[in-house]
DNA sequence: AAGGATGTTCAGCG
DNA sequence: ACGCTGAACATCCT
């Protein structure tokens, strides 16, 4: 499930349970999910602790009482968990630490998309990954400024990690539902208003998700999320929820309330 | 039982 | 060089 909301809350999940632990083994069953050879993983995590965290969009970056720090993501379906018995590993808990309190913690990762990568610096992986701040923190001046050169559909650009960190699919059809816009409106034929209601519309889908865990079910009632498939019905205008694709990614919006 | 899935990356094209 | 598109990735679920 992780875009932005739920990596906030792995993280801190993350913060209230494995932190300033020696680590005392690593165990992966399919060396796919890491970016760099298990040995370096070996190296630069046994024997140390996670000190800190920090997330910026999808990813989140553990800094160790080593030199490296761990970064995650979670891909579509990953996600941390912590447990005291090694007879509790999860199903798909394809990585697994052990701390020499005794508990372990896995990096469960049904789909596999997820990874596990080890960097210098926090600032030069963003700066080469291309990732913009969090949208959590993002600037309204920043955000209308990588908006600017751009000639395409409104949801791919807010959903380029480049734009707006840590929005997703299902935040980007919320965002655009809650401003009213229509997902295929290109960027360059949006007014500013229109623009800043986008961005208004983002912060307060993330607030509102933070909030509640990221618990869709305990999101307001005039949120998408609840009637987010083909056919339903929206809260607004009463009229059927229409799914189509945008940037080859599944879409669902409200052709009556979200005119084009 | 085939198609879809909450994500990223990369080749290819204009 | 840059923006955009579509496919690829791995696997489970409906």
């Amino acid at each position: 499930m992780p875009e932005l909301p739920e990596v906030h809350g792995y993280k801190t999940y993350i913060d209230s349970t494995s932190l300033h632990q020696r680590i005392v083994e690593l165990d992966c069953r399919d060396t796919r999910l890491f970016k760099q050879p298990k040995t370096e993983f070996e190296k630069h995590l046994l024997n140390y602790e996670f000190k800190s965290t920090h997330r910026i969009g999808k990813y989140l970056f553990v800094e160790t009482t080593g030199e490296k720090v761990l970064v995650i993501h979670f891909g579509m379906t990953g996600r941390p968990n912590y447990y005291k018995s090694e007879d509790d590993r999860p199903k798909f808990g394809h990585i697994q630490l052990s701390f020499d309190n005794g508990y372990h913690f896995a990096f469960e990762n049904k789909r596999k998309f997820g990874w596990w990568d080890l960097t210098d610096s926090i600032a030069n992986f963003k700066e080469k990954h291309k990732l913009s701040d969090d949208a959590r923190d993002l600037s309204l001046g920043d955000f209308k400024s990588s908006l600017s050169a751009r000639k395409t559909d409104i949801k791919k650009i807010i959903m380029d990690q480049s734009v707006a960190a840590g929005v997703g699919n299902w935040m980007a059809d919320e965002i655009l539902y809650q401003s009213k816009i229509h997902p295929t409106r290109r960027v360059d034929n949006m007014t500013p208003e229109e623009i800043e209601s986008v961005f208004d519309a983002m912060k307060k889908v993330i607030e509102v998700a933070i909030a509640n865990d990221a618990h869709y079910r305990d999101f307001p009632k005039d949120f998408l999320m609840h009637f987010r498939k083909e056919g339903e019905t929206c809260y607004y205008t009463g009229a059927e929820i229409e799914k189509i694709k945008v940037g080859g990614r599944t879409t669902y919006f409200s052709p009556e309330w979200q005119k084009k």
